[in-house]
DNA sequence: CTCCGGAGGA
DNA sequence: TCCTCCGGAG
C-alpha cells in the first residue's frame, strides 16, 4: 500500500506521548530533576516488582535518612531492614546496601557513568542500569521493562508481548523505535512506561483514554488475545515460603531495635515447623536473620 | 481470590 | 532457561 496513514509512525507517537506526558505523568518524587543520580537508582530499586505508588513515602523517608551511598553503606544492617519496611523481596535491601558499598569505595560516592559498570552492582541488571542511564544521566538508551515491552508490542506488532525475557529482535525493535536526541529518547522512555503503568496496563487497557488509541495496531484489531497470555508464570503467596520468611523478617522488625525474637514466639508465627524451619535457615542463607545459640532469632548488625 | 512486577542463582 | 524471591490493590 503506498499511502497507509494507518500504519503506526513512530516519530507521530513519540510526540503524542511527549505531550501526554506533560500532563498526566504521576508526580512521583524523583522525577523532574529533584533526585540526584543516586536517587534516582534506588527508586528503581525499590520500583522492582513493586509499585511506584507503595514506594513513594519509603523513598522519602530513605533518602532524608540515607541521602548518599556513602551514607547507605556506613548504616547498620538492622536499620537497612527495618527501613525497608513492607516493600518486599527483602534480599533487594541488603542488595542495595552492597551497591552503595561499591559505589562509596570503588566510585567515590559517585555512580558510574557506563551501562556496564552499573549492570555490575549488586541488585542492578539490565532494566535499572538502562534506566539509571536514561532518567538520571540523560543518555540515549533504549530502556526495556514489562510495560514498555507490552505496550511496544501492542502498538507496532498489533499483539500482546510474550512471556519471558526480552528477545533480541524486542530489544533491536526497541533501540529501532528510540527518537534520535537524547532528551527525545528519555521522554519516550518515560511516556511508554507511564502509559504502560497507568493506561496500556496488562489486563484492562484504557483505550478510550490512550492518547495514541488511534495508532495502536493492538486496538485496530480488536485487541486480540487481550489478557490470554499472561507475562508470567502466575505466583501464588498463601502457604509458600515467601508468606512465612514475611511473617518472620515482620515480626523481627516489629521488635524494639536490638532485641531477639525467641524461639517460641517464632513458633507461634506458622504452625508447620518443618517449613517454618526451612525458612528461617533460608532468611539466615540471605543474611536477613541471625539465629542465636538458644535458637532465637535477631535482625543482623 | 487474582493481579502486577526485575534480579540472580541453579 | 527456569525458578524463587513479597506485598498491597482490585
Amino acid at each position: 500500500m503506498m499511502n497507509d496513514t494507518k500504519n503506526p509512525n513512530a516519530a507521530d507517537i513519540a510526540l503524542r506521548l511527549a505531550a501526554w506526558w506533560e500532563t498526566a505523568a504521576r508526580d512521583l518524587p524523583w522525577r523532574f530533576g529533584r533526585a540526584s543520580d543516586w536517587g534516582v537508582l534506588v527508586s528503581e530499586v525499590m520500583s522492582q516488582q513493586t509499585q511506584m505508588s507503595r514506594v513513594v513515602p519509603y523513598w522519602t523517608a530513605w533518602m532524608e535518612r540515607w541521602p548518599d551511598a556513602r551514607a547507605l553503606a556506613g548504616a547498620p544492617k538492622a536499620e537497612v531492614i527495618t527501613a525497608w519496611g513492607r516493600l518486599g523481596y527483602p534480599r533487594r535491601a541488603l542488595r542495595l546496601q552492597e551497591c552503595a558499598r561499591t559505589v562509596a569505595e570503588q566510585y567515590d560516592n559517585q555512580l558510574p557513568h557506563t551501562y556496564d559498570e552499573l549492570l555490575a552492582l549488586p541488585g542492578v541488571g539490565d532494566y535499572t542500569a538502562s534506566a539509571v542511564m536514561s532518567f538520571a544521566f540523560g543518555e540515549r538508551i533504549a530502556v526495556i521493562d514489562t510495560n514498555i515491552r507490552r505496550v511496544i508490542s501492542r502498538v507496532f506488532r498489533g499483539e500482546e508481548s510474550f512471556g519471558g525475557a526480552a528477545s533480541p529482535v524486542e530489544r533491536e525493535t526497541a533501540r529501532r523505535l528510540l527518537p534520535e536526541g537524547e532528551r527525545g529518547a528519555v521522554v519516550w522512555n518515560q511516556s511508554v512506561m507511564e502509559l504502560g503503568a497507568t493506561v496500556c496496563t496488562a489486563k484492562a487497557p484504557l483505550c478510550d483514554r490512550c492518547p495514541i488509541a488511534g495508532q495502536c495496531v493492538f486496538l485496530r484489531n480488536g485487541r486480540p488475545g487481550l489478557g490470554e497470555r499472561r507475562t508470567r508464570p502466575r505466583q501464588r503467596f498463601q502457604g509458600t515460603d515467601r508468606q512465612v520468611r514475611g511473617l518472620v523478617l515482620n515480626a523481627l522488625r516489629e521488635l524494639p531495635a536490638g532485641s531477639v525474637l525467641e524461639r517460641e514466639q517464632a513458633e507461634r508465627l506458622w504452625k508447620d515447623r518443618i517449613q517454618l524451619d526451612a525458612c528461617i535457615a533460608s532468611l539466615d542463607d540471605d543474611g536477613l536473620v541471625e539465629m542465636l545459640p538458644d535458637g532465637s532469632l535477631r535482625l543482623p548488625q
